[in-house]
DNA sequence: AAGACGTGGTT
DNA sequence: TAACCAAGTCT
């Protein structure tokens, strides 16, 4: 070995020339998706926020349906504004989160009432509205308005984190990472370069066997030089999940109408229908103290097998009781009778009904 | 400031 | 299977 052994080449850090690379991956690779405008053309500020809530911590692939119905039935921020808060939560039902549907309705209003129906520039501003933090303010900045913002999501974090070779774990690490990625920015594309991070991230540098040799930034990468990128971002361990237990009645009239119960506005599910059903605690509830609960009284049977569903901080196991009443039936409710209504079973598709109440529907009325 | 807040897909 | 993940926000 010589002198002159082989020396990793100096990384030099990442600036203008990462971006340069970044965009023009971008521009060769572009990947298209509905709420993308063509190059050039200007983006529609109601399709870039309308997109930007339903992607918060839920993939494209769950999304575009939604998308596209939603733009369907309301073209413009003052359609979905003069929708009711029932119809957009209908609409939005199994895209889980219900509080963004809440919150995009409300802005939507807001929009509307506060601001003449457009849509404000400024990243302040857009802050200001009902379901837009940080993340989506900038986004909506740079991406609707060309502003020199930096949006920081999951993506660009984990490239950040790589790019940099930042060995801080999350969440600590964010305001660097903020930091970090503003001095990448374009000021004549920052639109594009926070697509193009994000893009990147999505399809390239990924959490789990990211393709750095395909990576337009691999040369810059001090994560990939120091051979940790893969490992990176580092991430604080999450508390792991408890258990919660309740039971749901399912009331089934001889017509074919099932008993429906609409949630409190706020919290979990708020605002959305449910198979009524006991609270769900952290044991068992006793059958008889079970009962209760009931919505009415009456010979409740139960269903063989239990409904499991995990949600992000507690996995829920139902058990189901089932009756059959006569469709004149005098029923003498014991809860809440104004929340309760009877739906018919074929119109079940237009309830704001959450994807665990379908599955106990299923469960219960299988076919 | 840490926990609440959905769902479906991957590994 | 359990763990982890996806274009975060609100309180």
């Amino acid at each position: 070995m010589g002198a002159v052994a082989r020396k990793q080449l100096p990384l030099r850090p990442a600036g203008p020339d990462t971006t340069a690379a970044l965009l023009d991956w971008y521009d060769s690779e572009r990947r298209e998706l509905p709420w993308r405008s063509p190059p050039g053309r200007k983006a529609d500020p109601y399709r870039v926020w309308l997109s930007e809530i339903m992607l918060q911590q839920t993939t494209v692939k769950a999304v575009i349906p939604y998308y596209r119905e939603f733009l369907r039935a309301w073209p413009n921020v003052r359609a979905l504004a003069a929708a009711s808060l029932d119809e957009v939560l209908t609409k939005w039902a199994g895209l889980g989160y219900y509080s963004r549907a809440r919150n995009l309705h409300k802005c939507a209003i807001a929009i509307v009432e506060e601001h003449g129906g457009r849509f404000p520039r400024s990243e302040a501003a857009l802050r200001k509205l009902p379901g837009i933090g940080p993340y989506t303010a900038a986004a909506i900045a740079a991406i609707a308005f060309n502003e020199e913002a930096t949006p920081v999501d999951g993506n660009i974090e984990r490239v950040i984190a790589r790019l940099f070779a930042l060995r801080l774990p999350l969440p600590a690490a964010k305001s660097e990472i903020k930091r970090l990625a503003s001095t990448l920015v374009p000021s004549d594309r920052p639109g594009d370069f926070a697509q193009a991070m994000m893009d990147l991230g999505a399809t390239v540098c990924t959490p789990k066997r990211p393709s750095c040799l395909m990576c337009p930034i691999q040369p810059d990468c001090h994560g990939y030089a120091k051979g940790m990128a893969e490992s990176l971002p580092l991430k604080l361990a999450k508390p792991d999940r408890p258990s919660r237990f309740g039971y749901a009645f399912l009331a089934l009239s001889e017509d074919g109408h099932i008993l429906l119960r609409r949630r409190q506005e706020a919290g979990l599910l708020g605002g959305m229908m449910e198979v009524p059903s006991t609270e769900w605690r952290d044991d068992w509830l006793s059958v008889e103290d079970a009962m209760r609960s009931a919505p009415f009284k009456t010979d409740w049977w139960p269903v063989t097998g239990t409904v499991t569903h995990t949600f992000t901080h507690f996995r829920l196991q139902l058990n189901v009781y089932r009756a059959i009443v006569p469709a004149d039936a005098t029923l003498t409710f014991w809860s809440e009778p104004n929340r309760c209504r009877w739906v018919n079973r074929r119109d079940l598709h237009n309830e704001a009904l959450p994807s665990l109440m379908r599955k106990v529907i299923a469960h219960a009325l299988p076919q």
